[in-house]
DNA sequence: GGTCCCCTTGTGATTTTATAACATCACAAC
DNA sequence: GTTGTGATGTTATAAAATCACAAGGGGACC
C-alpha cells in the first residue's frame, strides 16, 4: 500500500509534505491574534514553547522543551516550562498527547474542536486530525447512564504512511 | 469467551451498583482461567496486583499499588509492580489510563476489545466500556491517509451520574 | 543426576515527568 | 503611592517509569 502525500484537503498535517516554513509563522500569528483579541499575554517564554512545538510535527516532552528554553536564554526550571504548556494548552494552541506524556503544536487554534491523534509508534510522529467520539457508542452510553463527557482523549497507535512504505520496500 | 452472560454488558460497571464481592473472585477466577489454558503463570505477585485493582472500579497508580503489595508483604520495589502490571496489562487483565498513569482492572477480560473509559472528575471513579474508533471519522481518515491503526486510547473526562446527582440536590 | 534454558523475582540506582510552596516583578487601576 | 493581578523566578520535592545486573526455580533433555 502506498501512500499518496499528494494534496488532499482531510490530510493531516504531520504526515503529509506541505510547506512547513509556513507552520510556525502562521501558527504564531494566529496564536497572536487570538491573544490580544482575548486579553491575554503572549509572553516570551510562551511565544518561545510554541515555536518550538510548531517547528516540529511530533510531540515534544516538557524537559525537551526546557532545553531549548535555556538554549534561547530563557528560565531553565522545569515550573516555567509547565506553567507555559498549561497556558498553551488551555488556550488551544497546544495538545498534550497523554499517551507520550509530552506536547505538540495545535494545527488549527481557535477551532473548539475534540482532537483525535494518530501516533506513529516507529517514527514518532504525531498527526491531529478530529473525532466525535460523542456521536458513537461511547457516547451513547455516556448518555444512557447520565455521564457528562466535557473531554475526550482520543489517540491512535500505530504505522504511519512513511513507515509502512518503508517497511514494504 | 465469554465471561458476562447476565443483561449488563451494556451498563458499565464502576458508576453502576452491583455486588462488588463478585468483581474480585470472579475476576481473578478469570484470570486463572485464562493462564492456565495459555501456559502463563498466575504468580502470587501478579495475582495480588490483579486482586488490589478488582477492589476498586478506581484507577491506581503504580506506587499506591506497591504500598498494597508491602501491606501484604510481598516485594517493595516500583520494578516489581511495574513488571507485574505489564504482565497484567499484557494479558488483557488490566488496562491503563493514559489520562491518570494509572491502572484499572478490566471488567471483561479475555475478549478482545477497544476500551473505552469515562473517568469522573470529582470521585475519580472510573467506568470501562468500549468503543469502536476504528469506525468513525478517525478510522476513516486513518484509512485514507494510509495510518494503520493498532491501538487505541479512548477516555472521557467528566461528571459521573452520582456526583452530577449530589451537585443537583 | 546433571545441565541448559526460560521465566520470574530481587535489588539498587537512575531517569523522566510533574507539582508544591513561596518570593518577586511589572504594569495598570484606583 | 498603594493595591490588585497576572506573570516570572527559585528551590525543593513528589510521582512515575526504566535500567542493569544477579539470582532462584522448574521443566526438558541427555
Amino acid at each position: 500500500m502506498t501512500s499518496d502525500p499528494s494534496a488532499k484537503t482531510n490530510t493531516p498535517l504531520g504526515f503529509a509534505q506541505h510547506d512547513h516554513t509556513t507552520c510556525v509563522s502562521e501558527g504564531l500569528k494566529e496564536a497572536e491574534k487570538w491573544c490580544i483579541s482575548n486579553g491575554l499575554q503572549l509572553t516570551p517564554t510562551r511565544r518561545k514553547v510554541l515555536e518550538v512545538l510548531l517547528q516540529e510535527h511530533r510531540a515534544l516532552g516538557a524537559y525537551k522543551i526546557l532545553d531549548k528554553l535555556r538554549e534561547a536564554n530563557l528560565s531553565s526550571q522545569p515550573t516555567i516550562a509547565y506553567r507555559a504548556l498549561d497556558f498553551l494548552v488551555s488556550n488551544g494552541f497546544v495538545h498534550k498527547i497523554e499517551r507520550l506524556n509530552a506536547f505538540i503544536a495545535c494545527v488549527h487554534p481557535g477551532e473548539s474542536h475534540a482532537p483525535a491523534f494518530m501516533i506513529c509508534r516507529l517514527c514518532d510522529s504525531v498527526a491531529e486530525t478530529h473525532s466525535s467520539p460523542a456521536k458513537g457508542i461511547l457516547g451513547e452510553t455516556a448518555r444512557s447512564i447520565g455521564f457528562q463527557i466535557e473531554r475526550t482523549v482520543v489517540e491512535a497507535e500505530g504505522i504511519c504512511p512513511k513507515c509502512s512504505d518503508v517497511a514494504n520496500v
